[in-house]
DNA sequence: AACCCCCGCAACCGCCGCACC
DNA sequence: TGGTGCGGCGGTTGCGGGGGT
């Protein structure tokens, strides 16, 4: 039953490499290529467990392995992955040739974390540090204080609806999600879309949906309720015997929920709308095996990519900021499809879709991105995401700028 | 010169998803 | 089909070097 052990624990070595023993491993590998891990250890004459062997390996020994000093290219790389990605070292590793993850978690856990601290900025949420900093003060912020209150995070709503979003897409669920749009939604995805979007597979609205709805999560309420209220109308409408690829019609989905009335309002009413009469929605939380408190890893595919849902967010309700088509400087009580249509533009080459972010480092300095469609695009993907930096009207492309004391 | 402390980083640990048997 | 191990990943540890006293 199963496979044999890589390794026995007895007798086998740990700690530092020595160098008769990196030479055995070089040796073996250049010889035999990396497989067979299982039985390297004891091919090669290690007295390590294979996954020792592969560790020093990857993270060491490997000849395309790039040592020393980062230069500023890559720590303003690592810094800008690190705002989308977060913690996921080997995601943001493989943006970095030549760099492994653990030397990059390394790197920034020893000199970039500290450094964004000195400069003022959450290493975690890469935002200016203020007074109700989270890193300054758990108490009067519930940011940081358990998972629970992470709700008020709007990376950790957009890793809990790109979870969603990854439960969905397989399903039927999403079929009638994407067409029961509330007016706000369709509204926002008309003349933008429309203008903008032209060759978009309509199979692609679903991802912008869910940015959209994750825009519109203004607490932590709002956002389990706009979630339950979404579900509770799937799931409502196929209690009642409709077959789920038949979706429910529009005005029926609006008149089943209550939180889509709120879709449509702005940011700042949205908080207002959190008196909702919430089902028992466990089962369906249960089908998605979605654990609303608990789970909060983001999700890479399936639908949504994080970094659109996370910037859809700041971009929507983080203000004043500035759009770079229309050089608009916005307060966040405008309506979302002036913001959207603020947000949306195309060049010669290429049409872009609407789904931006624009995460604010820093004071005057953004991040801001466009998510386009191209001929690759499929269902419930979006490609080419284009990254820029900003520091008022001045555009950087692809260039983060760490800022110093002659900015701002 | 000895001791202490801090820091950097290689390596380990534990978990999870998936492949294998 | 279910148990088990592998491989990958992120978090953590602890060793060793350097600087300060």
């Amino acid at each position: 039953m199963g496979r044999t052990p890589c390794c026995n624990a007895d007798g086998l070595k740990k700690g530092a490499w020595t160098a008769d023993e990196d030479q055995k491993l070089i040796a073996y590998i250049q010889e035999h290529g990396e497989g067979g891990r299982r039985t390297l250890p004891q091919k090669a004459g290690l007295q390590r467990c294979g996954k020792s062997c592969r560790l020093r390996w990857a993270n060491y020994l490997r000849p395309d392995i790039k040592r020393g000093e980062f230069s500023t290219e890559e720590e303003q790389k690592i810094i800008q992955l690190h705002a989308f990605l977060g913690n996921r070292w080997s995601a943001i590793a493989r943006h970095l040739p030549k760099r492994t993850d653990n030397e990059i978690k390394n790197y920034w856990n020893t000199h970039l974390n500290k450094r964004l601290a000195e400069m003022g900025i959450d290493p975690v949420t890469h935002k200016p540090l203020g007074p109700s900093s989270p890193t300054t003060d758990n108490n009067s912020n519930p940011t940081h204080t358990s998972p629970h209150s992470q709700l008020t995070q709007p990376t950790t709503q957009a890793q809990l609806l790109n979870k969603l979003a990854a439960k969905l897409a397989p399903s039927r669920c999403l079929v009638a999600l994407k067409t029961s749009q509330s007016p706000s939604l369709r509204s926002l995805s008309t003349e933008a879309e429309k203008n903008v979007l032209p060759k978009r597979p309509i199979s692609s609205t679903s991802a912008r949906l869910l940015n959209k709805m994750a825009g519109r999560l203004t607490t932590p309420l709002h956002c389990l309720n706009t979630l339950k209220s979404i579900l509770s109308s799937s799931l409502d409408y196929q209690s009642e015997g409709h077959n789920a690829i038949e979706a429910p019609h529009h005005d029926d989905f609006m008149h089943r929920s209550t939180s889509a009335s709120s879709l449509s309002e702005t940011g700042s009413d949205m908080s207002r709308s959190n008196a909702i009469a919430t089902p028992d929605l466990s089962p369906l939380m249960e089908s998605f095996n979605l654990d609303l408190l608990k789970d909060w890893n983001g999700v890479d595919d399936g639908g949504v990519s994080s970094i659109n849902m996370v910037d859809t967010y700041s971009s929507c309700w983080e203000s004043p900021f500035t759009s770079f088509k229309n050089k608009k400087t916005f307060s966040g009580s405008e309506s979302m499809h002036e913001v959207m249509d603020a947000l949306t533009y195309n060049d010669s080459d290429k049409t872009y879709g609407s789904a931006q972010y624009d995460n604010h480092f820093m004071d005057g300095f953004s991040i801001f991105s466009i998510n386009g469609c191209s001929e690759d695009s499929h269902e419930d993907r979006v490609f080419e995401d284009a990254t820029y930096s900003r520091h008022k009207d001045h555009f950087f492309e692809n260039n983060y700028q760490l800022p110093d004391s002659n900015v701002v």
